[in-house]
RNA sequence: GGCGCAGUAGUUCAGUCGGUUAGAAUGCCAGCCUGUCACGCUGGAGGUCGAGGGUUCGAGCCCCUUCUGCGUCGCCA
């Protein structure tokens, strides 16, 4: 019944025709949106990538063509020879509304089962459904449009770094697991049973030694891997946008980057950024938002009132302060018109990040609140005065240790932000955010670790601290943030010998450990490497942001589940007894035992 | 691993206090229809109420378990 498109070519996509084209006779191809046949009169709605264009066939086309046009569905594939004319009722809700294909020739290319959701611009249907048939929610014209927008951000990204001078050099994905860090995922080895290749976290190590081997300025839209569970900004397998410069210090790297981020908005959303952009350091990040990567399209920073509520007779506030720990505040503009239990659940809600509870108070003449009675009005004129707070205004206040009166200060002034729609659309609010700690402590492991890599150089002037009091170092790294969320983040790098032993023993490992894990490493730095660094952006959030969606799942095109699974592909699947022989890899009896079940009910599934 | 939300025709959803044969819209199928574009008109088919168990005279609805998807905390150098 499908015909084939023998003696036919397509000349053009069909939404690319305008009022210019008006008496040309073209070939089109694409998936039938919609067919309204009228009886004498059949419009067929053809849609390519480019768009939709109206198919007439009328009493003046042969009749193998009408025929053919009553039996078309939708999303069936077809060709079309006719001649572009004006429409005799144009419809102003349509690109090509002026216009109209009246065809000569018609031909079914292939025929479609009913899709088991209607191709539409916006999606209605369920997520699940959409990622088990993606090929067909791929189709629609908002995914279409992400994906265009996806490829040319990538374009302009090569063009720029290309003007620049990087060069785009590919590592490997087959290669070896690093420790710390995310969780690897794992390859077997079948020449070495029991060895494994990891999947790249990313090319950290590899750009690194392309610096040492002189190509000074490298760049690569690379795929990296993490086995880590999900969010809607993170897939185990996502794209960075990946570079290292070498002879560069900090304001080296942070000036192409500006650059960079200039020319992406001017080309890609029409915006000209002021540049330089504005920087936080990391210290002053998390005292104002309590947070490292700050949204700063609205204000309801946090206050440190230590000093003043330490003074109150809440036990609360003073335990905190003995325990080491401080009180913060944010200042809700008008927050005393919020309801009892909409501030309950702002409680309830900070309670996610660790904080025992939200004390809360309104200014006003007669101020309401849970602490109403240890606060008395000249306190409460002393936190007003600390927030510039309003009458009408909410104080709510957070005491604990210091990291969750931040965390949970951070996250809430954003909750409260979003539900009272104080964040502004349209707004692009870039920023660095510098001088990171070089090391964090772990409290389960009782050492130190990297807080961004192993590799990262300190603060020239923090060096001697290494020795004293390595806390404190700050390290030469920065992240760039976008609307709260972090587009991406780099460092200087250690190129000196001895630092770097210096860093691996303060993270614990022993020079043994060391060399047996970056060995390659610390020999090839034996052999003049320059100084040097770089940067690496999540391309999937910078798309998802640009594009104004919330889920990189949007900009992907074939993303993965909460699981980690694929619902097209079915993936991770089972394997050959031969394969996992091959490999040298036996499964837990847990494991075989969790297969047999799914095996059972999934046979069931397959039989639906 | 924790917390929260959701799951009812192909799809999107409604379903009252637990009570007769589970509804709507849309899609699908058939017929009619010459300017439609969410075409229209007439007719028709379509249901394991995610799954399993329990309470009850009776369960889409109540209880337990479980599966699936989403959000989130932990985790993500």
């Amino acid at each position: 019944m499908a015909d084939n498109m023998n003696g036919l070519k397509r000349t053009c996509r069909g939404a690319e025709l305008t009022t210019a084209d008006v008496g040309r006779t073209v070939t089109l191809m694409g998936w039938c949106h919609k067919q309204r046949d009228l009886g004498g009169l059949v419009f067929i709605t053809l849609r390519d990538r480019s768009g939709e264009i109206q198919l007439l066939v009328d009493d003046q086309s042969p009749a193998g063509a009408r025929e053919t046009a009553a039996k078309v569905r939708s999303e069936f594939v077809v060709a079309a020879v006719g001649q572009v004319q004006r429409r005799s009722s144009p419809n102003p809700n349509m690109p090509t509304g002026e216009i109209e294909l009246h065809v000569h020739e018609l031909r079914i290319l292939s025929e479609s089962r009913t899709p088991p959701f209607y191709i539409e611009e916006t999606a209605s249907a369920n997520e699940s459904l959409r990622l088990k048939y993606r090929y067909l929610d791929l189709r629609r014209p908002d995914m279409q449009k992400n994906m265009m927008l996806r490829h040319l951000i990538t374009k302009v990204t090569r063009d720029y770094f290309d003007r620049e001078g990087f060069l785009d050099i590919e590592t490997p994905i087959l290669t070896k697991s690093t420790p710390e860090g995310a969780r690897d995922y794992l390859v077997p080895s079948r020449i070495f049973n029991g060895k494994f290749f990891a999947l790249p976290q990313s090319p950290q190590l590899f750009k690194q030694l392309l610096m040492l081997a002189g190509y000074d300025r490298y760049m690569q839209i690379a795929r990296c891997f993490r086995d880590e569970d999900l969010r809607a900004d993170r897939q185990p397998e996502f794209t960075q946008i990946d570079l290292e410069m070498a002879f560069v210090d900090v304001e080296d790297v942070i000036a192409v980057n500006e650059g960079f981020l200039a020319e992406l908005f001017r080309k890609v959303m029409g915006i000209e950024i002021t540049l330089p952009l504005p920087r936080l350091t990391y210290a002053e990040a998390m005292a104002r938002y309590g947070s490292d990567k700050p949204d700063t399209r609205f204000g309801i920073e946090l206050k440190d009132i230590s000093d003043i509520a330490g003074q109150s007779g809440f036990q609360v506030f003073t335990h905190a302060i003995e325990a080491g720990g401080s009180i913060g505040m944010i200042c809700v503009p008008s927050g005393s018109q919020l309801s009892r239990k909409e501030i309950d659940s702002l409680g309830e809600y900070v309670k996610t990040y660790k904080a025992k509870g939200l004390a809360w108070i309104t200014v006003e003449d007669h101020p309401r609140g849970s602490i109403t009675k240890f606060v008395d009005a000249t306190m409460l004129g002393h936190l007003a005065s600390r927030a510039g707070a309003l009458a009408g205004d909410l104080l709510l206040i957070v005491a604990d240790q210091t990291p969750i009166v931040h965390n949970a200060l951070g996250a809430l002034r954003i909750e409260v932000a979003r539900r009272m729609n104080l964040i502004p659309a349209n707004t692009y609010n870039l920023l660095w955010v510098t001088q990171f700690p070089l090391l964090e402590h772990d409290a389960e492991e009782n050492r130190y670790v990297a807080m961004h890599h192993p590799f990262t150089s300190p603060m020239d002037e923090d060096v001697p601290l290494l020795e004293t009091d390595p806390g404190r170092v700050r390290a030469k790294a920065y992240d760039i943030i976008l609307n709260g969320t972090e587009l991406g983040g780099g460092s200087i790098r250690i190129h000196n010998q001895d630092l770097q032993q210096k860093m691996f023993s303060l993270l614990g490992f022993t020079s043994e450990q060391a060399w047996s894990r970056f060995g390659f490493l610390l020999e090839a730095f034996s052999y003049g490497v320059p100084p040097h660094g770089g940067l690496a952006y999540g391309l999937d959030r910078i798309v998802m942001l640009l594009a104004g969606l919330d889920s990189i799942r949007d900009v992907i095109a074939f993303p993965k589940v909460q699981n980690s699974s694929c619902l097209m592909t079915q993936a991770p699947g089972q394997v050959e007894q031969k394969q996992l022989d091959e490999l040298g890899l036996v499964l837990s009896q847990k494991a075989a035992a969790e297969l047999v079940a799914e095996a059972d009910s999934g046979e069931e599934g397959q039989a639906r």
